[in-house]
RNA sequence: CGGGAUGUAGCGCAGCUUGGUAGCGCGCCUGCUUUGGGAGCAGGAAGUCGUGGGUUCAAAUCCCGCCAUCCCGACCA
């Protein structure tokens, strides 16, 4: 069970934590995923979080049919052209070959705006919000387990307004208050808002929007987009309503989603050598009771752990009675797979009348301590919050430590190349500029943050006048 | 899809150079002893050597094709 150093290997590293805390496996058809129950408990944790605030914020839950005529693709150009390489085609049924192949959806904007144009016939049924959680397919050359894989299982929201001005406030209030929110609240990781360049933009977009985390190797993961699609969708599929003024009017569209991929970042941003970490919020299991006895001792301690678990309701809690694993396997086993919160029961623990604590998120030596049996109740939810915040509080020092903002070109792609991390810096808007970074360093333009700073006086590329800054990084 | 590497028991690997019928560690099963940081002893089960073909008296080993996985590129949530 040994895991390699993730200094040393870190895909390496990745790959054993993924596979030996148990969350997910590959599977038999390339590229896709077996999630397993203790995985699937933490993406029902990151679900659960994340549909409810896409509900705070004012949205239902739909389901759409993953096969799309193939026909409904090819009316957005832009949408066709980006998507038709990576879309997986059902040409057969029912042993027959059908007249109409059908698209397996590598996301649902078609086949969604193709049903938008029979119920949006008025200003009166807009704003129309919805969202629906759901798997796509996606045939990509390479994968890596929740990072990217054929299938994925994901949220896609799709919402139609009246006015540019209203879809585009949406963009932005769904990538600020739900997904940085649930990223920062839940998963205990500080993100960079901003605007994708129009190279990294979404097919068929007129903006897109992305939240950008920074994982522990120093590459930025992509953690959720939301777009500004403008009429784009609504004209391709005859989508018309009647407005206020009584003219004919197409709405304006947005879409967004987030993965199961926010699994890898969560293991990337937050795990070391000793497993995974993971944040309280969202851990399957917040506290894991180790008893700790001989024989003579068991009936006392187990009486003891049952007390303890009583007096913590509320807490998702896991007692590992096993009886074929001593303690200090246990110890490493749970570290392994990221509990927040030990608590070991012992003989002595008893005999003072507390329980011995250990955090996940505090170096060995210096995790432990005792709580009292009667304070159980308060002093552990007091921990868990403790540990959410500090886990925060190192991802960020952590981010800090690897944004940087050189003053030279020089100085830019030497950052890139060997330090990585997020490197801010003024840009002249020219996709060239973008691109010879890209091709020096093989970094890309991860954002362009959203309330930017006045920028520096010259592109750090080219040296021409600067419109904006924006931050690079290799990113997965 | 291009370049590189790797496929041998559930996991990690040795054996391949020099062909002779498969081994180690961990895990798994049984029993006893153990239990405050990855337990000990004894016994046991488990492998079409990725796969298809070829060479040979004989192939894990040599040759060819294919497949899968990982790394680097192109594509991407």
């Amino acid at each position: 069970m040994a895991l390699p150093k993730q200094s040393e290997d870190f895909p390496a590293w990745y790959q054993q934590v993924v596979r030996t805390a148990e969350l997910a496996e590959n599977s038999l058809a390339r590229g896709t995923m077996v999630i397993r129950p203790y995985g699937y408990a933490l993406w029902e944790a990151i679900q659960a979080g994340v549909d409810r605030r896409i509900k705070q914020t004012g949205h239902s839950n739909v389901y759409f049919p993953m096969l799309i005529p193939q026909s409904l693709l090819d009316k957005e150009a832009d949408h066709v052209e980006g998507f038709a390489p990576e879309v997986a085609v059902v040409t057969h049924g029912g042993g027959q070959k059908l007249e109409e192949p059908l698209i397996v959806r590598p996301t649902s904007e078609t086949i969604i705006w193709a049903t938008y144009a029979k119920w949006i016939q008025s200003y009166r049924d807009l704003p129309l919000l919805l969202n629906q959680w759901a798997n796509v397919v996606r045939w990509e050359m390479r994968t890596r387990l929740f990072l990217r894989t054929t299938e994925f299982l994901w949220q896609e929201g799709h919402t139609a307004h009246e006015t540019s001005e209203e879809a585009l406030k949406e963009a932005r209030m769904i990538l600020m208050d739900v997904y940085k929110a649930a990223v920062e609240e839940d998963f205990a990781i500080p993100v960079l808002t901003g605007r994708k360049s129009a190279a990294e933009r979404f097919p068929g977009a007129i903006a897109t929007f992305a939240i950008e985390a920074l994982m522990r190797d120093g590459k930025a993961l992509q953690s959720g987009t939301s777009h500004y699609l403008g009429q784009n969708f609504a004209k391709a599929y005859g989508v018309e309503f009647l407005g206020r003024d009584g003219g004919t009017h197409n709405p304006y569209a947005t879409s967004w989603g987030v993965s199961t991929r926010l699994v890898g970042g969560l293991i990337m941003a937050h795990g070391d050598d000793r497993g995974l970490q993971l944040p309280p919020r969202l851990a399957p299991f917040q506290v894991v009771i180790v008893p700790i006895y001989r024989d003579a001792e068991r009936t006392r301690v187990m009486e003891g752990v049952d007390k303890i678990a009583e007096s913590l309701s509320g807490i998702r809690m896991k007692i590992d009675d096993r009886e074929e694993h001593r303690p200090g396997y246990k110890f490493n086993e749970w570290e392994l797979k990221g509990v927040p919160l030990r608590l070991e029961v012992g003989p002595r623990d008893l005999d003072g009348e507390v329980v011995t604590a250990s955090r996940r998120d505090l170096p060995a030596k210096e995790s432990k301590s005792t709580i009292a049996l009667s304070e159980l109740a308060t002093e552990v939810p007091k921990l868990l919050e403790g540990i959410q915040a500090s886990m925060f509080r190192s991802a960020q020092e952590f981010r800090d430590e690897h944004t940087f903002r050189p003053s030279s070109y020089g100085e830019l792609s030497e950052i890139l190349r060997d330090a990585r991390g997020f490197v801010e810096a003024p840009w002249c808007s020219n996709p060239d500029c973008e691109a010879k970074v890209k091709d020096e360093t093989k970094a890309t333009i991860r954002v362009l943050p959203m309330d930017p700073e006045e920028p520096g006086a010259n592109c750090i590329v080219c040296g021409n006048k600067a419109d904006e800054n924006a931050v690079w990084a290799q990113a997965y």
